[in-house]
DNA sequence: CCGTATCCTGATAGATACTG
DNA sequence: CAGTATCTATCAGGATACGG
């Protein structure tokens, strides 16, 4: 028995897909190399030549990224000063990015089980326990909940915007 | 303090890049309209006219996406009869597909919180207690781990592919 | 209602070469 | 080390029209 909605969202003029949440984020960070930048974030790169020989793109490509990430919030270019060093800078996350984060470890989690044959190349673990940490659906009632458990409406509060 | 790779995996004889779960991912599913596609299945959606119309995409883009996803795993195209009526056929979520969930969900979450202004749309909740529900990083030891409690590591286990 | 076929635009991303 | 510039191939996705 799937999820379902209160109330189909057949009213497009109530719902517009352009105001969906997925959407947006899809628009903004949803192709292959600016999540990869991100993971190689998260792996702790933080310099221009780290993200693009790691993420295995050109350069063209990461300066393209890091900018519209930048741009966009998730990571911020910082000066960053080396004892004796002349002045670099770094490329550091934001708490906007670090909030990307369960979304990208979930991608993760899902092709370690799907894509990979038998074993997964990487273990992402809590580094207090070493155990491997997983990514959850949890109600604020505290339990975890799978789809079954979910409904979904629409947000009292909330009203369309303009039209453009 | 940002997570750590416990040894910087420069070494790329070891670990291509294509290797990564998250890159397989993003290969497969990491398209604006392949995600909102299996957004309007786990809203409930079942039928082609319904994945078009409610995505906004046109009749093409949902083929094309619907196959897709149908050929990885991610939904089954099964018959369906109702009561008198001739046979049609329904795209229903299998458990690889029920399994992004968390992915989708975390997107969905994020974008809440940093692309609508305010409030946003829609409201993702436990049916029974009718509480919001979050996506949580959670390690097996059972706590809720940030960024900074994270350590990568390679799987022992794990042996490199032939090189294609 | 469930698609397929064709044409077209724009963006992702590779390759290569060059600057501060 | 940190990019910019150019040129090109591939693909996502819109528009439109048509068939089961």
């Amino acid at each position: 028995m799937p999820a379902v909605m209160e109330q189909p969202l057949t009213d497009l003029s109530k719902w517009k897909t352009d105001e969906c949440s997925i959407g947006k984020a899809m628009d903004l960070i949803g192709t292959r190399s600016a999540i990869l930048i991100l993971r190689e974030a998260y792996y702790g790169t933080t310099r221009f030549d780290g993200f693009a020989t790691r993420v295995g793109v050109t350069e063209a490509v990461a300066a393209k990224q890091l900018r519209r990430l930048t741009d966009a919030g998730l990571l911020r270019k910082q000066p960053y000063r080396e004892a004796g060093q002349r002045t670099r800078h770094e490329y550091a996350l934001t708490e906007m990015g670090r909030d990307l984060l369960p979304a990208v470890l979930a991608l993760m989690q899902w092709g370690d089980k799907y894509l990979q044959e038998g074993v997964s190349p990487l273990l992402v673990v809590e580094d207090s326990t070493d155990s491997p940490v997983q990514v959850q659906v949890r109600s604020a009632a505290g339990n975890e909940v799978g789809l079954e458990q979910l409904r979904v409406r629409l947000n009292r509060g909330w009203r369309p915007r303009k039209a453009r």
